[in-house]
DNA sequence: TGGGAAAAAGCACGACCGTTCGATTTAATT
DNA sequence: AATTAAATCGAACGGTCGTGCTTTTTCCCA
């Protein structure tokens, strides 16, 4: 019988661990479609075969791999948010969040969201639908946050929340595009003005006071910090 | 000797450029990884080898296909730009032009710029480096544009170009992202609003008149239009 | 400590990849 | 029309891919 979910790990599951992480690390710098049995294999230093009959099929890994890259996301970036009151701070968060880990871990290790995107747009399939289920599930969260600050009245009351969502995505594609392609190490702080001249453009009144403040550039690792490299 | 640069086609030009449509129609659905001679062969109905000996290695097929895309888009985004004068018109039917583009054409064939951004942003090579180069060529040409509608007083002084580069390039990266993985119809017009709210900022005075008025969403297929597919 | 189950390995298969090379067909030129 | 040059083909090579099967090793528990 299949041992009780809260027992010790297990061979079987401690491994399947492993390659998962594997798998995760190589489809960070590889996409998803260079994502191969055999290279996990190379890199766990373990036969194919062996990868193989823990995974089911390759399809089967990479939509593993993009439920374990949403799993990490939402710990790292909507998680700590929403300990916070609703409206401005929390979406003010939620972007925080969302740039300090493109800046720290997406543009360092790749992230699995922007090339999964861009290499699934085109193929139909259970990947391709993994994948719009995951993207549409953090605009939603978005666009969630964005509406409960029009509620609060941090936002103007005729503010497009799904307009919000669009620019506040477009900053984020626009900063992995230029740090990451271009090796520009000033997207991070232009993406940091985007952010508060769109946001300062739907609050109410002419200028916004930012709900949290917040330390210079430099030194702003709180969350992720030594994590970096793992998470 | 090789035939002087005007004269009549040649059959080894006149299949080259075959193959290159094919290349690029591939790589645009495919992705710069998934271009392969064999795929280019099957639909031209010829042989490998053949193929090959065109293309000279696969390498320099997608520096090729990179080269041809560019100069399309160059021909089909920016020529048509300049004939405008300087400052914000211009810039405004860069935007206009790009945007038309991406929504004809990008949308429903695929765009290597953006593809091929995410595909070698971690592959070291001379592939990476004319990506690089092209992105870097047309950014430049935005910011320029940007500049001259900074000098001409339309858009105010301490306006940041770069900055308002970034934000262009975010708002079509979003755009791209939302019209194809997620099939948004709704993102081309977000995308005019962003860029509409985006000038706005920084234009001399509170509300800007649309340097050229413009028909409404349905039927502005002006520029692009019959050569949609072939484009 | 032995025995049964789980995990990993080994091996082979068919498919496709880029690339090479010699033969052959087609085009261009005199 | 004959000759040379260009274009294309066919077959093969070494490699990697995902995926089955069978065998061996390892773990875990009674």
């Amino acid at each position: 019988m299949p041992p009780p979910p809260s027992a010790k790990p297990g061979k079987g599951t401690q491994t399947r661990e492993r390659i998962l992480d594997a798998a995760q690390a190589i489809a960070r710098r590889e996409g998803l479609e260079g994502l191969t049995i055999g290279g996990i294999a190379e890199r766990l230093a373990m036969s194919k075969s062996g990868v193989f009959a823990h995974v089911g099929s390759r399809e089967e890994l990479q939509i593993a791999v993009i439920d374990d890259y949403a799993r990490r996301f939402i710990e790292s970036v909507l998680v700590p948010a929403i300990t916070l009151p609703r409206g401005l701070p929390r979406l003010t968060a939620m972007f925080d969040n969302w740039l300090d880990r493109i800046v720290f871990v997406e543009v360092p290790n790749g992230c699995v969201f922007i090339s999964g995107a861009v290499e699934f747009d085109d193929k139909e399939g259970p990947v391709r639908d993994r994948m719009v289920a995951v993207a549409q599930a953090w605009q939603g969260e978005l666009r969630t946050a964005a509406q409960q600050a029009i509620t609060a009245g941090h936002l103007r009351a005729d503010t497009d929340a799904s307009q919000l969502v669009f620019d506040l995505y477009g900053v984020m594609l626009s900063l992995h595009h230029d740090a990451r392609l271009l090796r520009d190490a000033r997207a991070g702080e232009r993406a940091r003005r985007s952010f508060e001249r769109t946001i300062g453009l739907y609050a109410r009144g002419a200028v916004l006071a930012r709900a949290r403040p917040r330390a210079a550039t430099t030194g702003r690792r709180r969350r992720v910090s030594a994590a970096a490299a793992a998470t």
